[in-house]
DNA sequence: GACTAAGCGAGACGGTACGTCGGGTCTTTGT
DNA sequence: ACAAAGACCCGACGTACCGTCTCGCTTAGTC
């Protein structure tokens, strides 16, 4: 039951170094880029000791992903205050229309800098990081994955797919090349090229 | 006319440290991992001085860049010299089995750890830096691409895809997720998977 | 009439506490020396909390300085039970023979590693400390000094001494030397030397 | 023949920098106190990377005492640039006399600020650290108190000084009274002091 | 016998300095 | 004139302590 050196009491943390550090964290990737953001720096601008980042977190990757997942919470809450809570995605018994919305949402996010700019980073640090890259695809990318199978679940019972596709290989279709063209800059990001996508996949997805 | 401080005279470089630099980055690679790669280590294990590197690269991502390109060429080389270059996808005429079988021999490169060590190590650096990104997608990427648009033109040609589809983004239903899957592990790579992928992409292509 | 921050009440002092902190304190400097000798480590050695130490000593130096002086009573308590108490020098009206026999208990006492670590610690922080070294004298150096005035005086009215002799300056002949060898290791500690020291003192380096 | 971890090139040694630190180690110790001196602040202030003290020096006392002989070695050649070098001390053949006027001017210098601070902080840090307090008596003290030795032997084979006493420890009488009462500040440094214990010294304490 | 009010152990906190690593520049010495 | 070597200035690393500041918990002394 090894712990990582006498783990800290985290009844006694503050709240108030947390948040700063999450904001400090954020506006510096966004400001500087991922590679010049140092930990030394969050400190820094959040007012803090060093030591107490260091006491909370493994290292600048893990406090940039709780401050992106804070991130999004703090969104969906406030989202949901407004009454609509994102959990799962729109089922207007047309599937194409449904995913086209869906995606031009996503591209729309994907290009917020408030939003790229950490994401891409965790991005980054997740491929050549495993630790990380488990981390951001089970606690972000899934969530999300999740609710494309639920909705092509929906659609197969209403048998607008064929009943022997696997929904969590489906989405893929238009989901990854999506990722990649945003990952890679592999080419542009546009409404079209989403409804295109959906076109190509969702043929070959309907039954016949 | 600016130049980047006197440019030296590439007539003189030394071949022998080209090489070694080459063969230490790589090593460094996937030996220690990309962080933890430096430029003096590169050049200690090379037996360089630092600033032979930097006379003739930018930046650490440049040298592995140059490296891992000078690799590919080197393997395709050798590949040549045994009388087959692999400038076009097979061609059966059975569209199908030849995506299939050129994807199981992706799946089987991305896990040689001689290429996948530097090749990750590239996407990540691209992923939050925009220049390396662009060269890495320029000189990496897109030469394996058109290969693909090359293949789906001569499909189309033979009616075995809908005219109206645009090659350069029906490649993506089939490359992109398996590059996801890759680069993010959302999931495992196998045979039967890229198999998966070509059955349901090319269901939507074909021509009913 | 400003107090440092609202003064302790001093009875409601946990005298087990102290105790405790005395004898880290004490050990730590003959353990790990007086630089690496922490107020953090005496805390947790002595199982209290910083506050107690900083709530009730100003500074490292004080702490050891107390603890110093709480180990000399001890030692003069222990002493002093079984009859005889040290307030004086031995009298026998022979000076030579009373002094040689004083400082070579003294030389003895130097050599012992629970004295001298922490007085040399405390010497060497008073030497660069003005406070502290006030301290120093007036509580441990000056006391065992008057005694030597006494026996001097008490010399001088036996004739033994010159009249005209001021006898703070020449306790100084034998006790500053051995003070000076001590401190700064200027010469090896031994009893002929410090009854060679007595000799020449009493007598003078001149020629009769 | 073990290194200090692949000791560096003292040929390519930057002179400059060893000056500036120099310079400024010195200036700190007057300026804040040598606690408050710290490597980091010696580094600023030299304009030097840390790295470089670190590269040639094991500690802030080794700096400290490096810079402290060079400037003894500096004013030294000033002194010895105007015609006359320190090698002895004075011979009028009275002995009292010129020990009297060489005592009167160590008062005078020890209480300079320049020379004070510096090696009060070597002789701290060499009382509680028994490797920089060799070198501090090697290089400092001694070939100070050989000057002493000298002029004794001189005076003995004068017939000033009775034949059977050992200088090396005569010298002490009147030395080391004053060095004790620098250091530790058991009492006032003056002109009158250092006279008065010359004369005890050589005329002995014991009436004739 | 309950109610303050302090001292206390514990340890999180904002800081400063530590000693190390590596980045990128510059200089010296071959070759 | 390039190259190996490595000293240099600089900035960040992750750690150790500093001295301050809450947190409960115990322990008197007061009502």
């Amino acid at each position: 039951m090894a712990q990582k050196q006498s783990a800290p009491d985290a009844t006694r943390r503050s709240e108030r170094s947390r948040r700063a550090i999450y904001d400090a964290a954020l506006a510096l990737v966004v400001e500087v880029g991922y590679p010049k953001t140092t930990i030394e720096g969050i400190a820094a601008r959040a007012g803090v000791g060093k030591q107490t980042i260091y006491r909370w977190w493994a290292s600048k990757a893990d406090v940039l992903l709780e401050a992106f997942l804070d991130l999004g919470e703090r969104a969906a809450r406030a989202a949901g205050a407004s009454g609509r809570a994102a959990y799962a995605l729109p089922d207007t018994g047309d599937l194409a229309a449904d995913l086209k919305l869906v995606l031009r949402a996503t591209v729309d996010e994907l290009r917020d800098p408030a939003f790229e700019a950490p994401s891409r980073a965790l991005a980054a640090e997740g491929v050549v990081n495993e630790e990380v890259g488990r981390r951001f695809v089970a606690e972000l990318l899934e969530p999300s994955l999740r609710l494309y199978v639920d909705r092509l679940r929906s659609a197969q019972e209403a048998g607008h797919v064929r009943a022997d596709v696997d929904p969590r290989i489906a989405l893929e279709l238009f989901v990854s090349p999506l990722a990649q063209r945003w990952l890679q800059r592999t080419g542009p990001l546009t409404h079209e090229y989403t409804d295109t996508l959906v076109d190509y996949a969702l043929n070959g997805l309907a039954p016949r």
